[in-house]
DNA sequence: TTACATGCAAATACTTTGCATATAA
DNA sequence: TTATATGCAAAGTATTTGCATGTAA
């Protein structure tokens, strides 16, 4: 599976790169380098820099997506063929995929209006997931 | 103007807090620290600290708002009351609003699907404005 | 006068880079 | 064998903080 992924890319198939994919399949939300240091410590001991620099080879090959969150960090995830949005939770962190994206059409609207060429665009909706919500609401 | 919206807030009305405001106003685009504190030095030195300082207050008195976009930065802009988007131009960094949020609809119904408590979204467009559009073309 | 604002330098957090060594192909 | 991957330490960038001093109210 990951000597595929890593081969198809034309990159070296090294176990570090093995392992840092295979936990962002396992975990299957998005990770920031830290968090996937951390985990593939126990692994797999491996230099920060190597999670880093891997990190961005595979965004480069389009094999991850990199995406820049409101804490100024970077959350890596598997790049899947369909885009998608999410709902993060402000409290657990819970992420919740959201499979309808309205934005195609706005897309349409927008470069015909503006004449501006968009090829892309980020959206993330935050809250409370519904646990969290509960507990919010018993503290009061 | 200024002096008003710093009183408000229980803030004390200095020049630079003054400066920085104007520069908002005037620009009317979202900017980082850095460049507001080199818009700012010509006609008030003050130090990067301030600026931040100045920013973070600014932010928590819901004066400010701050987006942190996917080069890692923040950018400020005025709080205004009515809540919108932009397209931002991955060449000259140009920011265009768009007026339309056709997202009021789709929170709805995701909060009903998912039992999300939604509090708000971020969204932002990207993509290249028209000049650097035609820029683009024309280096081909 | 006094609480809050600012300058300055040092510290922090996240990420990148140069260079020597190690390893997949 | 050879191009690429990795470790390690140092550097870079955006931002924060402790402490002494300055200033609006």
């Amino acid at each position: 599976m990951e000597q595929n992924i890593l081969k198809n890319a034309a990159l070296k198939s090294t176990k570090k790169r093995q392992v840092l994919l295979l936990l962002l399949q396992k975990q299957a939300r998005p990770m920031t380098a830290e968090e996937l240091h951390a985990l593939a410590e126990p692994i797999l001991p491996m230099n920060v820099s190597t999670v880093y620099r891997t990190l961005n080879t595979l965004t480069e090959k389009k094999i991850l997506i990199r995406s820049v969150r409101q804490d100024g960090k970077a959350y890596y995830s598997l790049a899947k063929k369909d885009h998608s949005h999410r709902l993060v939770c402000d409290l657990c962190g819970k992420v919740i995929p959201v499979d309808t994206c309205p934005l195609s059409e706005l897309e349409e609207t927008l470069q015909q209006k503006t004449g501006f060429r968009i090829t892309g665009h980020s959206l993330e909706f935050t809250g409370l997931c519904p646990e969290c919500s509960k507990k919010d609401t018993d503290e009061k």
